[in-house]
DNA sequence: GACTATAATTTGGTATACATTATACTGCTG
DNA sequence: CAGCAGTATAATGTATACCAAATTATAGTC
């Protein structure tokens, strides 16, 4: 079967990176999740395949399995005649989405107290540090992707592929939310102390305490983004519907 | 909006079933996922796109869109080289898959403490009544079907949609094994136990007897499929090969 | 006889053309 | 002027054709 042992040693030490066969549809269905996630196209915004395509210079037939890919992340949604628009999930629709990714980060954290690597843990606690320390100067946006990482790292140590995935797409359909939550600026200092007490637990690698207080940060998300939430719907009612 | 009120009162009444807009896309997918699951089509299987489009009278296009479907619920893969073929996930992988849907399902029976009607708490324990009632007599598929069906309505029940989904597809995933599983009929008597202390959490709304029930009732859920499916590949290495 | 280079064939990726369905518009009618 | 109908337009759904890459078969060489 193998060829060459010597070529496929180098490929299984991950010295040579495997050039993953990347197709036109997976590139667009990454340039479209920046595109949305960067609200370069705003929420509820309609985006007719050809249009995009036309836009981004390729065929329909990539654009629309992009755009399936993205359905299923939730960030792509259709209307009852299959009309793609961006989507624009409701107050409730995305507490949905917090319970079912504060699971999630729950077992990732209790899966990491078994599994984490001593250097992965040594890297979740560094970025704590790191936040706290540049919490004062760093921007929303900066202090935003440190605190997704902080999250996203964790999961990754609980070594389950399955859930990684999965906590990825929750993540994707969460992230405007939290974004604009996290703009507010508010209760950093809050974040700060609970992401504290998720890594000392991590640290001592234990299972009870990590969930406990994963979920106890999770809670004051849900609160945050409410706050938030209703805070952005009622400043846009003064300019535009809130439809959609 | 509305051009005849007639229609739309038959609609809303359910008396004509919404004949919901299914592309041949779609169709395709459950056509496949069903050959899938009843094992029509081997796991490990090479499906190039082509014949698998001809055999169902169809062109490349929608077969292509089902199958990257199929991709997302875990239940084809592809090769390095995008060949697809029929998923034949490895017992750690299976057991990562569990370990999810554990988590799932325990998310579920909680939310269903808190939001499922008493019609749908009396529909789950009808269930488990009947399972106990005719365990000694149901053949494996039927007993397999309802055990599926206990813990699909539990999630059901806990109204929160995108779990409901997520959880769908992790069932598909772990749908071949589970069956395997069931199959050997052994512990029926420890599932229907489990079974009955669930249901009794349930009844009396307590979250975390329930999630707790559910939890040990998953790890049950691994012991079995370990066993059987090492029994299985042990088998399957006399006449052929255990590689893919 | 085993290995390698090369040709043939298979297969997935993309583009495009065609069919079907939904929406928008215009004009008619009350 | 409102509302409906019919037609035009535009969008999505599907099929087909073509291309590039990969696999497999084949022939030639050491």
């Amino acid at each position: 079967m193998v060829r060459n042992p010597e070529l496929h040693k180098l490929l299984e030490e991950g010295d040579i990176p495997v050039k993953q066969r990347r197709s036109l549809s997976e590139e667009t269905a990454d340039t479209l999740r920046e595109l949305i996630l960067t609200e370069k196209v705003a929420p509820g915004t309609a985006i007719p395949e050809r249009d995009l395509a036309e836009l981004l210079g390729i065929s329909r037939t990539p654009m629309r399995e992009a755009m399936r890919l993205l359905e299923i992340e939730g960030l792509i949604e259709y209307t009852a005649t299959r009309r793609p628009f961006v989507a624009n999930p409701s107050f409730a629709l995305i507490t949905q989405y917090l319970a079912v990714i504060g699971s999630l980060e729950a077992l990732g954290g209790q899966l990491a107290c078994d599994h984490a690597t001593d250097e992965q843990l040594a890297e979740i606690s560094h970025l704590n540090t790191q936040m706290h320390q540049t919490s004062d100067t760093e921007d929303p946006l900066n202090f935003f992707k440190l605190d997704m990482q902080f999250h996203t790292l964790i999961v990754a140590a609980g070594a389950n592929a399955p859930l990684i995935e999965t906590h990825r797409q929750y993540n994707g359909r969460l992230f405007r939310a939290r974004f604009v939550s996290s703009r507010m600026r508010l209760k950093r200092a809050q974040t700060l102390s609970q992401h504290q007490k998720i890594t000392q637990a991590l640290l001592s690698r234990d299972k009870q305490k990590t969930a406990f207080y994963l979920n106890e940060h999770l809670e004051s998300a849900v609160d945050n983004i409410e706050k938030s939430y209703l805070a952005e719907q009622s400043g846009k009612n003064t300019d535009e519907k809130g439809d959609v």
